[in-house]
DNA sequence: CGGTTATTCAAACGCTCGTTTGAAGGACCG
DNA sequence: CGGTCCTTCAAACGAGCGTTTGAATAACCG
């Protein structure tokens, strides 16, 4: 039975390793590292979670629930297409300013998709449909009614990727030669023209 | 100087380290496996380029010369802007069947958008210029005249995305929940679809 | 051909990694 | 209060890492 304190300590492992996850990614991410960001023995990660990927586990499925509840809770109130894209779209570039735990599982999700984990191909094959689902169908309302699902899945994943390719170039975007000013205005800026280029491109298919 | 036999040992260095950098990034590349494929003594790295670094700057050197001239070589038949942003297109795509040197060295600029290195850092600020502006002059010719140049550099980056995303999650496209068979047709559709997408979506931009 | 330099090689160094160990600490309940 | 189980802890293990070393080998050139 797990005592108060223990589940404390499993909070603050789990809250650490999200951020060192983020930072580093699966492999390289370090126990050592995690465990003294949450200031907690080394020895508690084998304890509670069994292994350095079985923490992984639990990060991912912790990742993905905060991830669908997010979306979820913003599209059950019932907007135009637009509006509602806009809103994806804004929600997606949001580890662009904020550093909080969502841009953290961003991130995460970001990692795995250049080296994916064992761990991850796993979870991803059973949990990441329902995910997925939800920017299949914000999509769906800008294709035309024919448009097959597979073209509705990939208009959602194009969508995805016109995001995240800002996410994940954050740094780079402030740097030479580029040179932006990555604050409010600009994240706004960008979130609408987006936008504004998704829809228009959605609307005017003719397959 | 560079004897004969020792050029041919950089070269066996450099094409086994692009193999492993674009599969583990640099941080995940091991020196023992690199040497190992390009079979070739362990110390022969640090006498070469004298670090692990000093060998990703070199294949970070190649990587982009052969991208550029790639682009370049591409874009000197000048075409219609739609043929010559579908041709773009399927060059970032292309990853998606072929397994050669350029997608490797896609992926190592894929794994550097997760986490740069210091030496990407540097490399980037200096050389990134021109690749950057061959993506802003292709998406220009689609804007309207009066559109800025943060504007048309903010469109090449979103063009990149675009076909990025698709690159990056190769290994999730093929299984489930997706289960799309990624062979030649599948990746010419998706060319067109994004090209035609992306066409559109500028095209009608009225800022 | 002989001496000099460039290159290769096997072995080792020092370090960090994930995991294991066995004892110490602390909460809970009869 | 005593005994049991859950939890924490410091220390160590074995393996892999990037790098260094110094000797052996191969190429070059006067």
């Amino acid at each position: 039975m797990a005592t108060r304190p223990s589940i404390l300590t499993r909070r603050r492992i789990l809250k650490a390793a999200s951020r060192v996850f983020a930072e580093h990614g699966f492999e390289g991410a370090s126990i050592r590292d995690i465990v003294t960001k949450a200031d907690v023995n080394q020895a508690a990660i084998n304890y509670h979670f069994g292994s350095k990927e079985g923490l992984y586990r639990a990060v991912l499925a912790m990742a993905l629930a905060a991830l669908t509840n997010a979306d979820a809770s913003s599209e059950a109130t019932s907007q135009t297409p637009e509006a509602e894209l806009r809103a994806f779209v804004r929600r997606q570039l949001r580890p662009l300013l904020a550093r909080d735990e969502q841009s953290d599982y961003l991130r995460i999700f970001n990692w795995e998709t250049v080296r994916p984990t064992p761990a991850f191909r796993k979870f991803v094959s059973q949990e990441a449909g329902p995910y997925l689902a939800s920017a299949t169908a914000l999509v769906r309302r800008f294709l035309p009614p024919r448009a097959t699902e597979q073209e509705a899945v990939l208009a959602g994943l194009w969508l995805l990727g016109q995001c995240s390719i800002f996410v994940r170039n954050r740094e780079q975007l402030a740097h030479r030669p580029l040179a932006f000013q990555v604050d409010q205005g600009f994240v706004d800026r960008l979130g609408d023209l987006i936008a504004r280029w998704a829809a228009a491109a959605l609307s005017a298919s003719k397959a």
